[in-house]
DNA sequence: TTCAATACTATGCCTGTCGTAGTAAATATA
DNA sequence: TATATTTACTACGACAGGCATAGTATTGAA
C-alpha cells in the first residue's frame, strides 16, 4: 500500500487547511473530517499536526480564533481565515503548480 | 517571484538523485548541476541537502560509493544507485502520483 | 454503565533542510 | 604571474514541522 508521506506533505497542511478555511469558518475536529472526506479517504491529518497548524498560523496571522458553543453545549474553537491567511493561500497555490512542474522531471511512469 | 520552498521538496531531494542514478553513477557536483538543468533552472539543490542525502541513502542502502579520479585528476565520490535504491525510486514515484492527487483537491486555480 | 465519538492541550523527540564556514586543487582571467 | 572562479567536497549546529504519547473532559449510543 502507498501511503503518502508526512515529508512530502510537509508544508501543505496548512494549505488544505486554509482551503476549507475559505469556504467558512470551521473548528478543528470537523476540519480533519473534511480533509479526509476532500482527499477521499487517503489522508488523515493527526491531530497534533492540526493543532499545532492553527497555533503557527494564527501567530503568523493567516487565521483568528474565536470561541463558540455548539448546539450540543460543547465549546469549540473556531478558526477564520485572514486576509494575510488568503493571500498565503493563493501563493502555495502558485507554488505547488511550479513545484509540480519539478517533481515531475524526475517521475518515471512505468506503463 | 514563487519559489520552491524545502519543506515542499523536503522528501523529494532523494528521489530526483536516485532519478539521475538510475541513468548512471554520477558524482555530487554532477548531479547537482544536472539537477538544475532538469528543473530548467527552477530549482537548484543545496550542497549541504546534497551531501548529507548521499549518506543519509548510503546509510539505507539506496546508493554504493566509490572513488574514482577523473581526467583533470580531481578526486570524485560517485554514487551507483542499488536494487533497494531502485524499488525505493519505483515506490517514490507512486507516492508522488498519489500525493498529487490528494493536494490538488485543495488547490483552487485562479482563472 | 460502559464505550465510542467529540474536542481539544501538553510535552518532547525525530529528521531533513539549510546557514555558515572551511579545505583544496584546477582552470580561467587580468 | 597574480587573482578569481569553478570544481568537489566535509563539518557543525540550528531550525521547524510532524508525530508519538499521554491526558482531560463532555456528550451520546449500546
Amino acid at each position: 500500500m502507498v501511503e503518502i508521506s508526512s515529508d512530502v506533505i510537509r508544508g501543505y497542511n496548512d494549505t488544505m487547511i486554509l482551503f476549507i478555511l475559505m469556504e467558512e469558518p470551521c473548528y478543528g475536529y470537523e476540519i480533519s473530517k473534511r480533509i479526509r472526506a476532500l482527499s477521499n479517504e487517503k489522508y488523515i491529518i493527526k491531530e497534533t499536526t492540526l493543532y499545532s497548524a492553527f497555533t503557527r498560523m494564527e501567530k503568523n496571522g493567516y487565521v483568528e480564533s474565536y470561541s463558540q458553543n455548539a448546539e450540543n453545549g460543547k465549546k469549540r474553537t473556531y478558526y477564520k481565515i485572514t486576509e494575510s491567511g488568503k493571500n498565503y493561500y493563493r501563493d502555495k497555490c502558485l507554488e505547488w503548480t511550479l513545484t509540480k512542474e519539478v517533481v515531475e522531471n524526475f517521475i518515471r511512469r512505468e506503463d
